[in-house]
DNA sequence: CAAACAAATTGACTTTAATCAAGGTTTTAT
DNA sequence: ATAAAACCTTGATTAAAGTCAATTTGTTTG
């Protein structure tokens, strides 16, 4: 659904009826049923991808197989390797749908035409960038300072919503945890 | 000493003498002893810094006053706190030099007018804080799925001139290990 | 140069979280 | 509706890392 993504445009930054329609000829709707994948390791991502409906989460696989989430993403927000996009190089993870999902892709080329042709996108852009990249350090903080109790406990108070809505496993991925501990920091916390 | 960013600047992009001559005029130097603050926790950054000599450090404190160390810089990188300048919110991290350095500062205004002058200098800020961005999350997925004594390996390899560097505590405040560890897992690994 | 300080190491012990294994519970698909 | 999966919980045990304390080594600086 195009209009979702039209939405959050002009929530954000001033368009005209041309330049809208500039983005939209150039967004191609991918229908992504549950568990299905958008990104397999190994590949190179070659998009720009908007979240119009559902959730995902990309994670990396270690050599135990064992899974960890980097990050959840739904409706109106972005998802992408951006380390594959930038440089080309194969992909170290796996992006894949937790729900029946939609999203939009534009292509690389395509989205440097965008920011190229229509500046307040590009500010918007890198402003997105930039919050992502504060995010992250607020991450990284988090997981070097805080017992497992308390990442989760953050988790819970700064993205409730997603914590409610994804299996409770896939919170432990991304908490770097186990399921088995999650499950007693629950227990405990329940009590008090 | 501009020099140094200016072959830094130089090397990256086209730019020609009176632009780079409007950037000399607003760089401000700020030499720092060793143990000096650029930052502490609770002021407002309203800076974006270059680094011409030495090394720094962001970290935070916690209530039972540990560090945490978010980054290290060095020569011919950046520093400061984004969210801080962002947003304009107090500061939660601190920044302090590991070694006598030298800063080149530039207030948020000026910058904004170089950027906005300079169309190149503007893309090269955004390569920047993506390759930030693709930094922190790659740091993210190592914190999540590696055990310490990989983390070390891991920092080891990459960033050996850094480990190097500063003192040994540091890498394990880095690392989110305890000094007593990092000790214990350097003399595992010299005995393989 | 020596005293004072900071950093690193080591040992003994405790705490936290991971692992392994078994049962329940809920969801999904036929 | 029911069987199969997937998910969550719980207990027992093990492994990893933290804490505390003492000692050694290394670095500053008066």
């Amino acid at each position: 659904m195009f209009e979702v993504f039209a939405k959050y445009l002009l929530n954000q930054i001033q368009l005209s009826d041309e330049e809208l329609e500039m983005i939209r000829e150039v967004t191609v709707v991918r229908k992504l049923r549950k568990n299905q994948y958008l990104l397999q390791e190994g590949d190179i991502w070659r998009f720009n991808a908007f979240i119009t409906k559902g959730c995902l989460r990309t994670y990396s696989v270690n050599d135990k197989s064992n899974e960890h989430i980097i990050n959840f993403a739904i409706e109106n927000w972005w998802i992408g390797d951006r380390e594959s996009l930038l440089n080309g190089t194969p992909s170290r993870f796996n992006i894949d749908a937790i729900e029946d999902s939609e999203v939009l892709l534009i292509s690389k080329d395509n989205f440097a035409m965008l920011t190229k042709s229509i500046p307040q996108f590009q500010d918007l852009v890198n402003l997105i960038i930039e919050r992502s990249f504060v995010a992250s350090q607020n991450r990284i903080n988090s997981s070097i300072s805080h017992s497992a109790e308390e990442k989760y406990k953050n988790f819970m108070e700064k993205q409730a919503h997603i914590a409610l809505r994804v299996p409770q496993h896939m919170v432990a991925s991304y908490l770097g945890i186990t399921p088995e501990t999650l499950s007693r920091i629950r227990k405990q916390t329940l009590k008090k």
